[in-house]
DNA sequence: AATAACTTTCTTTTT
DNA sequence: GAAAGTTATT
């Protein structure tokens, strides 16, 4: 890197940080600007120092006050910008630290930014500063204000399980069953509306289907469930702040005062929810500076709007826009590819990104048989790469875009004797044992919470089954009481003998510790309702390895307690505790010391750097996953994944596919993927060193037409004929499954099929492709229906 | 009536 | 291959 020159705009900014940093180091307070310079002075700070300079070239003459719109490529250094920016405003005594609000969205950003701001400005005043996701710092507000709209300050957090549980409940209630209309679905239907703010009033009028409808019916009983449970589903955790500041402006104004300043990283994974309380916060002072890359938005699944970075100068009209173009991560021959990649996009921000970094390797594409080759591939290649170059383990990254895919890995790398993590997944506190555990004590903090309540009150089993369970329910329905008001009145309910002194007992033992809560810390007290209820003998019950691990995991909650109690100054309630234990859905034991490589899916790479990655699973309806396949926008969503995953290579990438691969339980065959067919092959080798071969006529690019394919694989994955996957394999080989066959599809209009319900009917139309293929059918008895082929198991006759 | 054993279904990403 | 749903057993 040659000599820096700063703008003369900068240097009070980068004075005052180096500065304070030297003075922080104890080293000494002369030096040159050069990267050289610095160097001698102190090798492991100048790191820092450099790449704070970096970082520094444009944002520092955008540290001014007013709304700012950071746009940067990856690799740029987007949350280390942002770091600078207030450690700027507190070097520069613009802002004390508890006028500052910075909004993140995962655990790990969070953390990053707070041990940065400790290294530049001290450890007290980061102390002081609101900092984290966006969850977590609500969640954090509304134990203090949420009185004011009906929340206990212990009022519990929902995820997905918990609000899925309480929705079976109301499907019981409100008769909603049948195939098509699962728990799922209605969560995600109502999840959704949620997050686009439609109140239950308005979805009821936007019905326009019959799981809509069904969903319409749940989506107000769902949400005074949770109001009656004392809980928040994470869509609440957003919403419910913009509730209160609607109710009470008192209160909009003490936070809008308060913070001066307003950051918000990765601004296009905003959703509208966020976008709307990020304006109310920011409308006094108007100091809001926002940091992302439209080009990284891969979470418009749940609620994203990327419209809300694209509008951004519209929604601030007087804000300064800074781009960061230069990437300092990857070698040129990976931002290529990876330029190549989101060029295939129609929706995108132009941005030109470059680097002065080396050429670098060829990027390398490897072909695999099946899946467990394709493991053993890569395991081979990090051993290789260990062994030969002296890479550590930790600088490798094998990117996945499902799950379950780490299995396979996981497998060849335990096999090689090669030491991993893995991030994301389940994390510790998902895990079910630990679930049922948090769930007593989640029950002790706050009796009303339902979900919890349902989760444990049979567990481990003392007799009170579904039957009991309904009756209990339905009185509590009738009589408006929560459950555990209902158990409060077990004489009642009139029950059987038997089933009423289970409940009773159960009642008893959840009391008892209530009121114990008091008394006991809140490790003490977990521990003995663990033991009490039974936790700890069912897990030893029978002797298998899993319950060993799982008995070790509990007891391990136990110690996580106790830390946390010992660890937080302020308020370390129980109900803190089990709140943040909630919003923690990554894997948080990352430690980075250790040398490990690290297996993670793509999503949960965003932010990340390692020298070689390896993304694997490039095949169609994998990756383009199938539901993406024949729809624009979620097409250009995946490729925007592909880019995540390539531009986290620092050095080298390796691209992977396999011919074949197990899903739903069969050994299926695949097609490698589209995306490696639209991009660009002169930085590519293949496993020998030659050039790729691309078959460019396979697919058609995304720009032309709308997405369709031309003649080719309408299949991304087919059944080998083999197939004797159940029992019955003479049955289903002699029904034609259609989207089973070959070239084509055997299906044209004016076929005649026949539907297992719907009886005999004419083809009339079909539509869209792989999974998502839809055929049109006029059936003689019930008319016309739309169906998804996949699933219609349609018949030819005749 | 509760629970264990078996069968069928449905497969995405996450705060 | 896991989870939900169904049937058989206690």
């Amino acid at each position: 890197m040659p000599i820096l020159i700063l703008p003369a705009i900068a240097t009070q900014f980068l004075a005052r940080i180096l500065l304070h940093l030297f003075d922080k180091l104890g080293c000494m307070r002369q030096f040159h600007l050069t990267p050289e310079a610095s160097a001698d002075a102190n090798p492991v700070d100048a790191a820092e120092i450099l790449e704070g300079l970096n970082a520094m070239q444009q944002e520092a003459a955008s540290a001014t006050d007013g709304p700012v719109l950071i746009i940067a490529g990856p690799g740029s250094g987007k949350t280390r910008t942002l770091t600078h920016r207030i450690a700027y405003l507190l070097g520069a005594g613009k802002a004390r630290p508890f006028e500052i609000l910075a909004l993140t969205f995962t655990n790990k950003a969070a953390r990053e930014m707070r041990d940065r701001i400790k290294k530049l400005v001290g450890e007290e005043a980061a102390r002081g500063m609101w900092m984290g996701t966006f969850h977590s710092i609500f969640a954090r507000m509304l134990r203090i204000e949420g009185k004011k709209i009906g929340y206990t300050p212990d009022f519990s957090i929902y995820d997905t399980d918990d609000t899925q549980r309480v929705l079976r409940d109301l499907m019981d209630r409100y008769h909603v069953d049948g195939k098509q209309f699962n728990v799922r679905a209605m969560r995600s239907i109502i999840s959704s509306a949620k997050n686009q703010m439609v109140s239950p009033g308005e979805y009821e009028k936007m019905v326009a289907s019959p799981v809509q409808e069904k969903a319409a019916l749940l989506y107000r009983p769902y949400q005074q469930s949770l109001l009656k449970a004392n809980a928040m589903d994470f869509d609440d955790l957003l919403l419910k702040p913009i509730e209160l500041f609607e109710k009470d402006t008192q209160t909009l104004k003490k936070y809008q005062q308060r913070w001066r300043y307003v950051h918000i990283d990765e601004y296009q994974d905003t959703n509208h929810a966020q976008f709307l309380v990020a304006r109310m916060l920011a409308a006094v002072h108007r100091n809001i500076c926002v940091v992302g890359d439209d080009a990284q938005s891969i979470y418009a699944f749940r609620g994203a709007d990327i419209g809300n970075i694209l509008s951004f100068q519209r929604d601030y009209p007087n804000a300064t826009t800074v781009r960061l173009e230069q990437n300092y991560r990857s070698t040129k021959a990976i931002l290529r590819l990876a330029d190549s990649i989101i060029k295939q996009n129609k929706d995108q921000i132009e941005k030109t990104l470059w680097t002065e970094n080396v050429d670098g390797e060829a990027v390398v594409l490897k072909e695999a048989i099946s899946e467990k080759d394709e493991a053993q591939k890569t395991e081979r290649t990090i051993r290789d790469i260990h062994v030969r170059r002296g890479y550590p383990f930790k600088d490798f990254a094998v990117l996945y875009r499902t799950n379950a895919q780490s299995r396979s890995l996981e497998d060849a790398l335990r096999r090689g004797g090669i030491p991993y993590r893995i991030v994301g997944g389940q994390s510790f506190y998902q895990r079910r044992e630990i679930k049922d555990a948090l769930a007593y004590l989640r029950l002790i903090v706050n009796p009303s919470d339902l979900a919890s309540l349902r989760r444990v009150i049979n567990y481990p089993a003392r007799g009170i089954g579904h039957k009991t369970q309904e009756v209990l329910s339905t009185f509590a329905v009738k009589e408006g009481l929560t459950l555990w008001q209902t158990l409060e009145r077990i004489g009642d309910v009139g029950l059987s003998n038997r089933a009423r002194t289970a409940a009773e007992k159960f009642r008893a033992l959840i009391a008892k510790y209530v009121s114990k809560a008091g008394t006991l810390s809140a490790d003490e007290l977990a521990r003995e309702i663990i033991r009490e209820a039974g936790i700890f003998d069912d897990l030893r019950k029978d002797n298998t390895p899993e319950n060993l691990v799982r008995w070790e995991n509990v007891n391990e909650l136990t110690n996580a307690i106790a830390e946390f109690v010992a660890n937080s100054s302020e308020q370390a309630t129980l109900s803190a505790f089990l709140q943040e234990v909630t919003l923690m859905t990554d894997a948080d034991e990352g430690e980075d010391s250790d040398n490990k490589v690290t297996l993670m899916t793509l999503h949960a790479s965003k932010g990340l750097e390692f020298p070689a990655v390896f993304i694997t699973g490039l095949e169609e309806g994998l990756f383009p996953l199938s539901q993406a396949a024949s729809d624009r926008k979620e097409l250009e969503e995946e490729r925007r994944l592909f880019y995540v995953g390539a531009t986290r290579a620092e050095k080298h990438l390796f691209l992977m596919y396999a011919r074949s691969r197990y899903r739903y339980g069969d050994q299926q065959t695949a097609v490698r993927s589209r995306f490696l067919e639209e991009i660009d092959a002169s930085v590519i080798r293949t496993e020998r060193g030659d050039n790729f071969e691309q078959r460019k006529d396979r697919f058609v690019t995304s720009q032309r037409g709308k997405g369709a394919f031309e003649g080719l694989d309408p299949h991304y994955y087919r059944k080998k004929p083999s197939g004797k996957s159940n029992g019955k394999g003479a049955v289903s080989s002699g029904r034609r499954i259609v989207y089973d066959e070959g070239e084509g599809g055997p299906l044209s209009p004016g076929m005649r099929v026949e539907h297992d319900l719907f009886g005999e009917g004419k083809v009339l139309a079909l539509e869209g492709q792989g999974d998502r293929a839809k055929v049109t059918v006029f059936f003689k008895e019930v008319g016309q229906k739309k169906l998804v082929l996949k699933f219609a198991k349609l018949q030819r006759i005749g």
